[in-house]
DNA sequence: GTTTATGCAAATTCTTTGCAATACT
DNA sequence: AGTATTGCAAAGAATTTGCATAAAC
């Protein structure tokens, strides 16, 4: 994995590419899936949870990830391809394992628009489903 | 708000209708928006957070409520309109309002389906749009 | 040398459980 | 009597902050 990908998106962001910021990117670039603070926590040893919270929470003030609510073990991070800095304009369907409770992403389906009422100003969409991935599926019936 | 209505429905979700439980599912019918333990607890004084907490457990086995994730505080839940024990087939979608933290049903927009890639089974869907409500705009620009 | 970032430990918040007491049938 | 339900208090789990140290500029 390129540690420049990583500095560059950072520095995109307006985010000073410290090396604990490396880091945590790095992990959810690799993960290429949304990841949990806990997930985290295991995947880099290095680094202490706040160290990683700070950072999670810096990232979002900066619209580097977006926050995905699976309802599985709290709230999880992705990173955001978009290169628009305010809108996240890639937002694409995930969907949640109830069984191996992981959390995958469909990127190649986009969130179905849908309008809303008259006053309501929207700022972010997330669209999950739950229920049964193909390995569970496999495994299990 | 009419007791029977209560009891009808704990009754036809198999739940014994006990005084605690018909307080709950008044409470989550008066409130016609999804209300979260915590909001359960400011407006039901007359039970502890443990049995405002077992009765939903009790629900949620029964497919009388269904489950919200809006990244406010923590879940919320929210009676089932539909007369499927075993599917959500009223499913709308909610608005979470960052600035006052209210979830909103926006009852008469339904999710707009989408087709899950080979192998992933459905079980059920959240679509959640964020942004500011009406009132928060008019109050803050 | 001043500001910024980090690690550790502790505080906070919210959810969940154990258990004794109560109500129900 | 025997089972199910409830309240209280305490345990658990996860996130968030305070503060002193260390690094960067």
């Amino acid at each position: 994995m390129n540690e420049q990908l990583s500095v560059k998106l950072l520095e995109h962001h307006g985010v000073k590419p410290t090396s604990n910021r490396i880091l945590v990117a790095k992990a959810l670039e690799t993960a290429q899936r949304p990841l949990s603070l806990m997930e985290l926590e295991t995947r880099i040893k290095t680094i202490d949870k706040s160290g990683i919270f700070r950072a999670l929470t810096l990232f979002r003030e900066h619209h580097m990830v977006h926050v995905i609510e699976d309802g599985g073990d709290g709230v999880r991070y992705e990173l955001c391809r978009s290169h628009d800095d305010e809108h996240d304009d890639d937002m694409h369907v995930h969907f949640f394992c109830e069984v191996c409770r992981q959390t995958y992403c469909l990127d190649n389906i986009k969130i179905p628009p849908v309008e809303l009422p008259g006053g309501f100003v929207m700022n972010t969409v997330n669209y999950m489903v739950k229920g049964m991935c193909p390995n569970c599926r496999d495994r299990r019936g």
